[in-house]
RNA sequence: CGGGAUGUAGCGCAGUCCGGUUAGCGCGCACGGUUCGGGACCGUGAGGUCGGAAGUUCGAAUCUUCUCAUCCCGACCA
């Protein structure tokens, strides 16, 4: 009987992969829940992901021309209400602000006061309120495009909540762009999506299969709404992220207008875009394993932690003075035009805690150096990508040298992983009954991780997909957008069909 | 908002059925010592209005009623 190797993270994936999520959240210090229901505190840790998320994005929309601006947290009622659908769409979950202040309830309580004539809708989404400035903003031909982002905060008053993947407020950027012709707005609406997928794949490191929506989980409000969708390690689809193409819906509600060449006034097509704060969530469910957290290093917080080790306090003097001539040198260094930044472990707790405690945190690279290195001018390096007692020694002048390479390779390793992950996890399935079968557990009291992505036809039909979302929970994740169009059957009724869906499980 | 469960120290729990000294345990935290190249150990200590309110009782974490909150399962979602 072989005995259970211990693991940093308690229950491992396969064990409880929804409480894995949460205790490798907890470990790696990223986020906790707050005091207010389904809102969470961003610790530094899991800030800092955010901040180069955020600063990276951000200087992609610059290069493509956008700029930032900020626009209020509170929306009138009234303008919410002109978009039909929109309103539909988010109704459900807009917090509402109804009064201005709070008074002595003279029980040495408070009591709300001051009755808004207008009620105020704190944002679940822009497009109203953007919408209304940018029909003052636009008159001429000349003045498109417009395009705008806005780093942001949004409520959406979730029934419920998980951190990162779903709260009621959360982090993201939203991007409004404004075009004289359909064909430049669908043009910007794709753009972006490619901008999106190529950050997701390249930075975070994950792998994902971009195309459309179907009608049914359309973006309230759009004519059409693009995705990337990601596979976790319980094989269920995370919708990474959306481009919307908005038509000219929110033109004519808020009378976005401009005069063309001609003289002639024309309503104007609009797209809006967004990734939020559950992007860190994808990146926690895609590549951190029974350990805990794995940061890909380009947008890791921090990308090596030094961990000295020594006994006595001359040991001590020589150990640190070693470290600092590796701070220095690894300080000199670029990592993706970048500094590396270096975290000195010397905290009074012993080595291996410093470890594990870097590992639990994703860190990707972990350095000992205690004596025995200094004899060697060497250093003992692990890697977050590689099991916990993969360690190598290598000398200290190459590790310098080649620490970008390093970094560079744990971000490729991590990529490759979770991408043969997604393709050993996605099948062909062209007959219903084994379309039953991968999507239904063994065990249905506590089931295990199963099912994936099905590749399969669909006729198109909302009543099919319906029928798979009702008996099965699954739904039509993605229209991919490349290569998979060719004849063939709808897995669920056998009408003919001319294209592949991603069929899955979601968040 | 429907169905189920749970609220006891920072976290995880026992104790509740069957009321009875000063409410326990593990982790964590603080201090002292031995340790430290793979998750250390020993000792000492701090920390609780038992979710809240009312009731029954000589006596309530425990029984009754009400209430609040959280979690899980549904409907909705970046």
């Amino acid at each position: 009987m072989s005995k259970k190797q211990r693991t940093a993270i308690e229950p491992t994936r396969a064990e409880d992969y929804p409480q894995w999520y949460l205790n490798v959240i907890k470990a790696a210090d990223l986020a906790e829940n707050s005091e207010v229901r389904g809102c969470m505190v961003i610790k530094p840790w899991g800030y800092t992901i955010w901040e180069n998320i955020r600063d990276t994005l951000d200087g992609m929309f610059k290069e493509t021309g956008h700029k930032n601006a900020y626009f209020p947290l509170f929306i009138p009622k009234s303008y919410f209400e002109k978009e039909a659908k929109h309103v539909e769409g988010f109704a459900k979950e807009c917090a509402v602000v109804t009064h201005s202040r709070l008074e002595d309830d003279g029980e040495g309580g408070l009591k709300v006061a001051g009755k808004l004539t207008e009620e105020l809708i704190v944002r679940p989404t822009s497009e109203t309120i953007i919408g209304a400035s940018f029909a003052r903003w636009i008159n001429s031909y000349r003045d498109l495009p417009l395009l705008i982002n806005q780093w942001a905060n949004v409520v959406r008053w979730e029934m419920r909540t998980r951190l990162f993947l779903r709260t009621a407020e959360f982090l993201w950027q939203e991007g409004h762009t404004v075009h004289a012709t359909k064909e430049d707005a669908v043009e910007e609406t794709l753009r972006m999506l490619d901008i999106y997928t190529k950050f997701t794949e390249e930075w975070l490191a994950i792998p994902v299969i971009k195309g459309e929506k179907t009608e049914s989980e359309r973006f309230p409000g759009a004519e059409n709404t693009y995705t990337f969708e990601a596979m976790m390690q319980d094989r269920k689809a995370l919708q990474a992220g959306t481009s919307h193409f908005l038509g000219l819906n929110f033109a004519k509600v808020f009378d976005i207008k401009f005069q063309n060449r001609e003289g002639v006034e024309e309503y104007a097509w609009t797209t809006s875009w967004g990734v939020t704060t559950r992007l860190i969530g994808a990146m926690v469910m895609t590549h951190s394993d029974d350990d805990g957290l794995i940061i890909p290093p380009r947008v890791a917080p921090s990308h090596i932690a030094i961990i000295p080790i020594y006994r006595s306090e001359e040991e001590e003097k020589a150990v640190m003075e070693y470290v600092g001539k590796l701070v220095d040198g690894l300080k000199a260094q670029r990592y993706d035009e970048k500094r590396i930044i270096v975290e000195v472990d010397n905290r009074d707790t012993t080595s291996s805690e410093k470890g594990w405690y870097w590992i639990k945190k994703g860190i990707p690279i972990r350095i000992e150096i205690g004596p025995r290195d200094i004899e060697n001018n060497s250093v003992f390096m692990g890697r977050r990508d590689l099991s916990p007692k993969e360690k190598k020694s290598i000398q200290m002048d190459e590790f310098i040298q080649t620490v970008p390479d390093i970094l560079q390779d744990i971000q490729n390793s991590i990529y490759n992983r979770a991408l043969e992950y997604q393709k050993e996890h996605t099948k062909k399935i062209d007959d219903w009954k084994k379309f039953v079968q991968f999507f239904t557990p063994k065990n249905s009291e506590k089931p295990e991780i199963h099912g994936g992505f099905a590749h399969s036809h669909w006729c198109g039909s909302a009543e099919c997909e319906s029928k798979v979302k009702d008996e099965l929970g699954v739904t039509v994740r993605v229209i991919p957008s490349d290569g998979d169009e060719e004849a063939g059957h709808c897995v669920v009724c056998g009408e003919p069909s001319n294209r592949r869906v991603i069929y899955a499980k979601s968040y």
